[in-house]
DNA sequence: ATGTGACTAAAAGTCCGTG
DNA sequence: TCACGGACTTTTAGTCACA
């Protein structure tokens, strides 16, 4: 498990990526997802396999599809 | 909770469908992603909030990338 | 070939803190 | 502002018997 460049560590690394782009810091953004800011800050280290729901909490909060927070993963 | 049309919902009916036109039982699907028959039929169902993982190992199995997955939902 | 309720083990996710 | 840890509660993962 927990391969480099693992789909986690990819979509963690995307995320932070896109929540960085939004001027958020991750508490800000932990708040917008409704999220604690330990657990947003474990999904940008790759370190959380996180469920559907929580992926479209953190679409919306960025604004984008889940698709488009997909792409190139 | 559960509103209609919920992304668990509509994920599950785009698992189905994809399932479905590759002509494939639910059962023989399931066999290809290494997930159980019934758990496989939750997610259809939309009573599973299935985590990153597994949604890789559905769109992997489906031979299409979670982007392509995640469209339309 | 599928739907469903029930179940245990594992992991998700929260809340407190530190450097 | 973020990484990381410990202790905790809730939910998912994964399987089964049965309709």
């Amino acid at each position: 498990m927990a391969k480099k460049a693992d789909i986690l560590i990819r979509f963690g690394e995307r995320v932070r990526e896109l929540r960085a782009e939004r001027g958020y810091s991750q508490e800000a953004f932990a708040h917008i997802c409704e999220l604690d800011r330990t657990y947003v800050g474990g999904i940008e280290r790759g370190e959380r396999n996180l469920a559907l729901r929580n992926i479209e909490r953190i679409a919306e909060s960025l604004d984008i599809s889940i698709s488009e927070l997909m792409k190139g993963l």
